[in-house]
DNA sequence: CGACTTTGACCAGCGC
DNA sequence: GCGCTGGTCAAAGTCG
């Protein structure tokens, strides 16, 4: 059931950081060893993503274009700074450049063929050649076209709707791994998507005020264990070396009449949020979710439709690769961890799984809990 | 008090 | 040109 659905994973953004931390600390305050995605800088970054994907795009199209990250950098706790090395490096490919075409496919085959297949490593990325900056050429570009807001934020970042073409990545992420994200996030908006019973979040990077760097979380419709993350724009700053003071706080808040005035009338996200029972209705996953590594990206300045086109597409083509079947592998493949460990089911399963060594490195509780109440419950 | 989430409203992009 | 849809804003409320 879906009931155990927490959604709540609102300032996970920042638990992202813990888990950079060494696992004596569970506290959002800790450090991450975030300067591993310093190379999320936007200049240069954007450019090369752009040209890989626009190549690949024409010469196959976005599906094949996925990387896999998975928990397998978290498997082995043992030794939590390499883990998170691991993990930056893993995220690296996705964030600055994207993998070449024949590793991407590789890779794919790789998980592919094997049943544990969440939890294979994308081998380290070659370093890209430095490209022009195109991306964000054409985001300013875009920006520019359009009013600034009355309200707006930013002096540099006028608002601006929906921006045809813009640079995307997007990333199918297992509830298991929304966690691992060294940035700061803090949402700003959601709304239900139509075609889809769950509804998308909206992210920006809480790092740095003009920073640009936005991300969308949605559930995938076809595999509620899989989370479908799309990154928009680059950060303008170095990664944070913690996060702020509410880092890693969950907002878990009671059921407010106004949310639970939503869950019955929101329509298609009515139902998950109907099942939040710990929060007010975000049936999106947190930051924290979302960023966690992607399991499968892809890039793409595409517009919407052709985005969710390829998503579409993709979805046979990313369940065939990744066949991401949480439930029973997913967890048995922690029995043995569980064995090493010495954590039990409830800790695997419930809110402590990731609280263990393993957790300490790999995700705040809450994340493990919203993981395994996605996992479970969709 | 500051940072966050929630949520309704606004508005631009897009298809017809 | 119109309507739909998605992306963003900003007020209100929450939390530490």
């Amino acid at each position: 059931m879906e009931m155990e659905l927490d959604w709540d994973l609102h300032a996970v953004v920042r638990g992202c950081s813990t888990l950079t931390s060494s696992s004596s600390s569970s506290s959002s305050s800790s450090s991450s060893s975030s300067s591993g995605f310093g190379y999320f800088h936007s200049q240069a970054s954007p450019s090369s993503v752009l040209d890989t994907e626009d190549q690949q795009q024409q010469q196959q199209g976005i599906t094949n274009n996925v990387m896999s990250f998975s928990a397998a950098s978290y498997s082995y706790p043992f030794g939590p700074r390499t883990a998170i090395e691991e993990l930056h490096e893993l995220c690296k490919p996705f964030f600055t450049k994207s993998l070449p075409q024949q590793q991407q496919q590789q890779q794919q085959s790789l998980q592919a063929s094997s049943p544990l297949s969440s939890f294979s490593v994308a081998p380290p990325p070659p370093p890209p050649p430095p490209k022009p900056v195109h991306a964000q050429e054409k985001q300013q570009r875009s920006n520019t076209n359009k009013h600034p807001h009355p309200g707006g934020d930013s002096v540099n970042t006028p608002r601006s709707k929906r921006r045809k073409n813009q640079l995307k990545r997007v990333c199918q992420v297992p509830v298991e791994n929304l966690s691992s994200d060294i940035w700061a996030w803090r949402k700003y908006g959601q709304k239900p998507i139509k075609g889809s019973p769950y509804p998308r979040g909206y992210y920006r990077c809480s790092s740095s005020k003009g920073c640009l760097a936005r991300k969308q979380v949605e559930r995938n419709r076809t595999d509620p264990t899989m989370f479908i993350v799309t990154y928009t724009a680059e950060h303008n700053h170095p990664a944070p070396t913690h996060r702020n003071s509410l880092a890693g706080s969950t907002r878990q808040k009671p059921l407010t009449p106004q949310a639970a005035a939503a869950t019955t009338t929101n329509g298609g996200e009515s139902d998950e949020k109907a099942l939040t029972p710990t929060k007010s209705a975000s049936p999106d996953i947190s930051v924290a979710e979302e960023e966690a590594l992607p399991q499968h990206c892809e890039k793409s300045s595409v517009s919407r439709e052709e985005k969710e086109e390829d998503l579409a597409d993709d979805d046979d083509d990313e369940f065939g690769l990744s066949d991401m079947v949480i439930p029973d592998d997913f967890f048995d493949s922690f029995d043995e961890l569980k064995e090493i460990t010495g954590i039990d089911d409830d800790g695997i399963r419930g809110d402590n799984f990731f609280v263990d060594p393993f957790s300490a490195i790999a995700m705040p509780s809450w994340v493990a809990n919203s993981a395994a109440t996605a996992a479970g419950g969709s």
